[in-house]
DNA sequence: CGGGATCCAATGGGATACTG
DNA sequence: CAGTATCCCATTGGATCCCG
């Protein structure tokens, strides 16, 4: 039960870890997959948010400007399905629901917040590259 | 030249450093535009890529599973105009364009890889999560 | 080889209305 | 309040052709 499993993929390419720097980039494979989720517009932003608090759902539609609340409701769902955060139904009318990241969200969170440090911090760089890259395109075509 | 610069935004409400957990979630802000950016599929795998190595058109191609060309192209793009990544035109025949982390990319790159690494590395529990809650749901629909 | 331009299909995502 | 369901449009993105 503990002994690994090689799966033939149909092609006869070698996928082993020849070279440690170098990761699984096919489209099947997990990673990929749970990298399209996790680093995707809304849950990123909910994560961010669900740090140390636990919201309700208009809570949540309200900090987060832009979301829909279809799409909310579906970033929590998938959220929620690969055990990032955690929903809690009260039975009480009105109802109310509460969604808090679980121990493994929190994991993740950490790495998020980085990634919106990184940004915070380089913000002003990125500006200035995406000005001159303009104005280098602008002159380029008007001589 | 040194001195902050406080927009107005148009509405009354107080954007100001409240609550140091809280950032800016406006749409138009920043760091949420970059959030977007950065964290897209295709700019994700690229960035990760072209870590330590530098490599051309072609090979990036081959080498993400699932581009097109079109997106490769326009990622690619992205990614210049942040200046996150430069690229390099070699005047020969056949063309030979090469594509390499800026040092911005470079810092961005030690982020985006603990992302990597964290979702290797939990790729297992989530995939457990997700077993899980799709036999719930499964088990609710058919008593 | 490394794209730019174009066309078209898929899908993401908003608006609205209804429910428990 | 917290959704679900439906409709529908806008953007994304793939396929194709062409050019330097």
């Amino acid at each position: 039960m503990d002994h690994e499993v090689t799966v033939d993929h149909g092609g006869s390419v070698d996928y082993g870890e020849a070279d440690p720097f170098q990761w699984d980039t096919r489209e099947d494979c997990q990673v990929r997959q749970i990298l399209d989720r996790v680093a995707d517009k809304w849950s990123l932003l909910v994560i961010a948010l669900l740090d140390r608090r636990r919201l309700r759902f208009t809570e949540l539609r309200r900090e987060i400007d832009g979301i829909s609340q279809r799409m909310l409701t579906v970033t929590l769902r998938q959220l929620e399905r690969d055990g990032l955060v955690k929903r809690t139904v009260h039975p009480v009318v009105p109802p109310r629901v509460e969604y808090e990241l679980t121990p493994l969200g929190g994991t993740l969170h950490h790495t998020i917040q980085t990634l919106v440090s990184w940004t915070e911090e380089h913000q002003n760089e990125i500006a200035a590259a995406r000005a001159d890259y303009d104005a280098r395109a602008a002159a380029e075509e008007s001589p």
